[in-house]
Order: structure tokens, then sequence, then C-alpha cells
DNA sequence: CATGAATGAGCCTTCATTCAT
DNA sequence: AATGAATGAAGGCTCATTCAT
């Protein structure tokens, strides 16, 4: 039936507006200082029925923070089968791009600041500070050891550092660049 | 007088108690889920003698904030005239020693996320990651090219992602070291 | 035509369905704290379904406080030409019966609860307890003096309590015996 | 120090201030129905004030609930020491009396609706229908066999009775008299 | 300085009811 | 008849802040 599939398409288009409003609102405001009435209001539907998408504020709060983070950057780029140097570039473009986003960038914080308050996020971050860097060590560095996964780390902190409060004299390109460089000698 | 000198100590001691009840009090909660009243408790004072010390809350969040930064470690470190690897050594360590604290290590997330809520905030930010960047990379690399502040935020990133989620196997000492011997070569 | 019969039989089966939901759930959680989604749910409509067979939930409740009195036992009782001492145990032995279960006892509490706030459970109870009563008291004892109305009142309020709260020790047969044996001497 | 008591009597004022206002919200309205802020306007106080002196508005319930039974009247005329029929004339009066005015009138019904949803009213009740009634059946007719016990359940569901819809041609003198008679006999 | 009662704005959430499909 | 998405009005409760004492 097309109406069944429309519907639920419909459906979908609510929730995911819902979502995107909620991005905005949080980033601005932070997950705890925004009211679900604006973010209702963001989207163009009443308060009510943002409960009926989402049975609580939390519910909202966990699927934002979900996106907020860059597994999906991760991940994509160790399924298209990257390695070595070329890898950390998909990871570091993906990430820059991602948090050009000033709504990203601002998010990201939000989320880690929550951590502790959410089992979920704080799963969330173990899965990839600890599983995901492992496995981008092994196909950056061809292993695992400590020094391996100290660089990754030290990757992804220097991403976030540099997402935090871009230096307006270094362009992303060039930031990209050196940081790889330092890290591959 | 003496006993003017014994009320300022008074004073100031009480403020400073009011001060780390609310550093216990925001980094488990953060900064806009704990109420006033729990810091007053915590702190054993009247909830309206917070208020003598402090006319509003944002008071408050403002001179914790601060204090979750690292900013003081780097000021020390360069007021030592420290240079080279071991500017970098002093301000890893003392990095490293302050947030092993949770409570800092949560505050300074906290801190993070409210920067676009609170100019002061920001600027402190603005501060350590533009001001102190440019004089630490002077004092390390002996310039501030690009590629030495790179480095510069790529060593405080990765500080701050260790101790976001210090991997278990990997000592303090050691993730010091490896970091450092990556970015001095 | 067959159709429309078994039809209207599908209306009144759904209806019955419904407000049989009803007593169970307003039972249980109270005619105001129990949500129509939850009656709907029990009786395995949709809400819109509800709405549609009882335009306002206030008509599901005064259907639900009607059948919560014991109105039906006392007419029953009352059309069977009993007398004397046989229609207090005619009267009596409906009553305990139908309170016996929990559901209808809770009921009845609800229903006297809410008396005030409906006009029509008002009425329904000024019938019971001035109407009916003096029925009963003129076929129980041959008069509706006084006396004989206080008796019969006194004979409705002592089945309420026992219901409210049945002596685990006194049986119900005994208990029935007893009463009307302190009431006909 | 005067101005503590003064304080006392004053917190205590204001404590009582609003839970009379409480009954007489709640007697028209039910418990359910009746809105906090409601409660806090009659009372003259902010709706947060009486969040403050009550955690929450089923505290408030309880309390009036408690109010609302006639245990008190059963303590007094048991501590009176008195026995027989005399007994049975002080609980009657004690009781028509309380419940002439149709705030709790009104409120019993209310508080007895509520019993399965607050253990505490739950116990309440438990306490007065078999303890209370225990007790005042070995003072009122020298045992507590069923017969006896059956008496005073009859005695407190005809009182209640009465009070539920009093016949306005039976004066509470005349009801308490013959009701009395009948159980005496 | 110190207390804690008092205020009122605002937030999350529930729920009766409607309506497009 | 039937569904469940959509609405909006409350309601309970929290909390920053003030103020009388």
């Amino acid at each position: 039936m097309y109406w069944v599939e429309a519907l639920r398409r419909d459906k979908e288009e609510v929730r995911e507006r819902i979502i995107k409003a909620a991005m905005r609102v949080f980033s601005t405001m932070g997950y705890f200082q925004a009211p679900a009435s604006l973010i209702a209001k963001e989207a163009s539907v009443s308060k009510g029925l943002l409960f009926w998408y989402f049975r609580s504020k939390d519910e909202l709060i966990l699927e934002v923070a979900k996106r907020s983070l860059p597994i999906d950057i991760l991940k994509k780029c160790l399924k298209d089968g990257r390695e070595g140097a070329d890898l950390l570039y998909c990871i570091g473009r993906g990430y820059l791009e991602k948090y050009q986003d000033i709504i990203h960038r601002n998010l990201i914080l939000h989320t880690l600041s929550i951590r502790t308050l959410y089992p979920q996020v704080e799963e969330n971050l173990r899965d990839m500070c600890e599983d995901y860097t492992r496995r981008v060590a092994v196909r950056a560095f061809g292993d695992d050891s400590p020094i391996s996964r100290v660089k990754i780390r030290t990757f992804f902190g220097s991403l976030l550092c540099y997402t935090l409060r871009p230096p307006k004299d270094i362009p992303v390109d060039d930031y990209l660049d050196m940081l790889i460089k330092v890290l591959m000698k």
C-alpha cells in the first residue's frame, strides 16, 4: 500500500525535523538550558507531539548526543578499507568537515560534558576511545602497541582541539597535513 | 589589628569552602543540573549565605570554571623559565596530575561545554588556546611558526584526550614520554 | 437482515468491552487517575474509538458509576415481591455477592467520592437513599416510619462497612444472619 | 528566646493554614481534581511555599486524609473511660457533629476512595476497622464476640450512611437515639 | 554575617480531545 | 467504524533569588 509507506515517511520526516531542531537548540543553549518547548517551536510541532515521538527529553538528548560524536566518520573510513596515512586523512577530513558546522562543534562538547550523567553516552565514548582507537591504530600503523594508540589518541585530541578553536591563520588542510606528518614520522 | 585579619581569613575561608563544595557538586551534576541549595548544604552554609558571597549562581559558575582550566599550570611552568622538552614535561606532568582528580576531569568538560554561554569563559579559553599556545611554542620549539603551534595544540589535545579516558594499560608517565617523543622528533 | 443484528451485537460488544475495561482500570486507579488511553489499551481498542463510543471521559465515568451502585440488586429483590426478613436476605446476599468482587468494592467508593461533582451520580444516590430506602422499609417492616427507615439505612451502612473491610473471622453468611437478627428484633 | 517561639508558632500557623485550605479545596474538588496552585491561592501563599511545607502533593493529601477520618473521636471517647450506651452516644454525637460539616463529609468519602492508592491511608483504616472496633465492642458490650463486633460495625456503617445523606425529616438526635436503641436491645 | 521562609517563573510531562486518513 | 498522530491546556515540582529577622 502506497499510503502506508507515505505515512511512515511522514512520521520519519517529523521525527527527523524534531531531532534537527533539537540539535540547533541544544547546540546554542546546552542540553539542560534548552526547554523542550523551544525545540518544539523550532520544529514547528506542538509540545505534546514532541513527547509523542520521544518519551522524554532524555530520550531526545541521547539521540542528539549520539549523532554529535564522530563515530559515523570512523565507521565510514574503516569500512572503506583505508590504511596508513590515507586512513588518517579520511578521518581527519571527515572530522574537520563535520565540525566545521558550529552546531556539531558545540554539541560534541555538550555531549562530552554529560557523559557521566548518561551511561549510554559513556558507552558510546568508550567504544570510540577504546575499540575504534585500537582498530584505527592497527590499520594506520600496523599494530595496536601503546605507542600507536598514543598516536591515535593524540590525533583525535589534536582534531578536537583544532575544532574547539581553529587558529585563523592556519587553514584546515594545512593543519591536517602537518598533524599527520608529525604523527607518521 | 589582628582580628580584622582573622575576620578576613574567616571570610576567605567560607568563600573558599563554598567554591570547593561547588566544584564537587558541579563536577558530578553539571553546572545547570546542580541546584545552589545543594552546594550550600555541601558547604555547610545556608542558601542565603551562598548568595551573600556570590551575587548569583553564574558568578559562582564563573569562579569554578576559571579554576577548572589548566591555565595555572601553564603560568607556573612558563614562569619557572623552562624550555624545550623540559617545559612540555612540566606542563604535561602538571596537567596529568591536576586532572587525575575526577572532579577537575569532569569540570573541565563542563566548562568547555558552557564556553559559548559565558563570554568570560570564552575569553579564558581564547587566552589559553592562542596567547599561551604561542608562548609555549616559542619556549618549546624556539618559534611560533604554524608547525610549532600545531604541535602545541596537538600536545594539549592529546593530554585532554588522555584524561578524558585514560587507557588502563598505559601508565601516566609512559604516556607522557611517548607523547613528547613523538612531538620532539 | 442478519448482518444488521450482527453489527449491532458487534457494536454492543465493543461498547461493553470498553465499559468492562474501564471498570477494571477505574477500580484500581480511581476515576481521575486513570487515563483514557489506558482504558483503551485494556479494552484493546484505539484511543480514538473509545471517544467514538463515549463522547467524553465523563460519559464513561457516569456509565461505570451507575453500574457500581447496588441499585440493580434493590430493583431485583423488590420486583421479586419479597417481604420481611426474606427481602433483607435477598438484598444482603445480592449485595455481599456483588461486592465480593474487589472491582466493585473499589468502584462504589470512588463513585461515592465523586457524587458532588456529577449531578447524575448524586441523583442516583438520592434515589437509592430515599426512594428505595422507603420502599424497602415498607416491604420489610410494613411501614416507612422513621424507625423503619433508620433500620434500613443501618442495614445498608452495615453492608457497606462489611465490604469495605470484611473481618476475616466472620463469614459472609454469619454476618448477614447476625445483622438481620439485630434489625428484626 | 521569645522570637524563636514566635517563629515556630508562625510556621505552625502557616502550615495549618495550608492544611485548612487544602481541606476546603480537596473537599469540593477531590484529591486529584484539585490543583496545588488553587490550594496555595486559597491559603494565600505562593505555590512554591506550599512545596516548602509539604514535599509533595501526596504528603499534603496524607495529612488531610488522616484528619478526615473519625479516629480522633474514637480515641477521645475511649480515653474518657465511657462504657455501654454512653460510649456509643459519645462516639455517635462526636461523629455526627464532625460530619455535620460538609467539608469533612465530603473528605471522608474521598479518603475512603483513595485507600488502595495510599498504604498509609489503608493502615489508618485498618486500625479503625479492626483495632478500634474491637476495643469499642469490649467497652460497649463487654466482649468482642462476633455479634458484638457486627453491632459496632453496623453502628459505624449507619453513622456513615446517615452523614452521607441525612434524611431531612429525622433530626440528628432522634436518629442516634433510634440507632442505639436498636443496637442495645 | 547568617538563616531559612517566601516568591514566582519556568520546566517536564500527562492527558482529554480532535481530526485527517 | 477505526486508527493514532496532533494539539494545547494544565499540573506538579524545582530552583534562583530576595528579604525579614
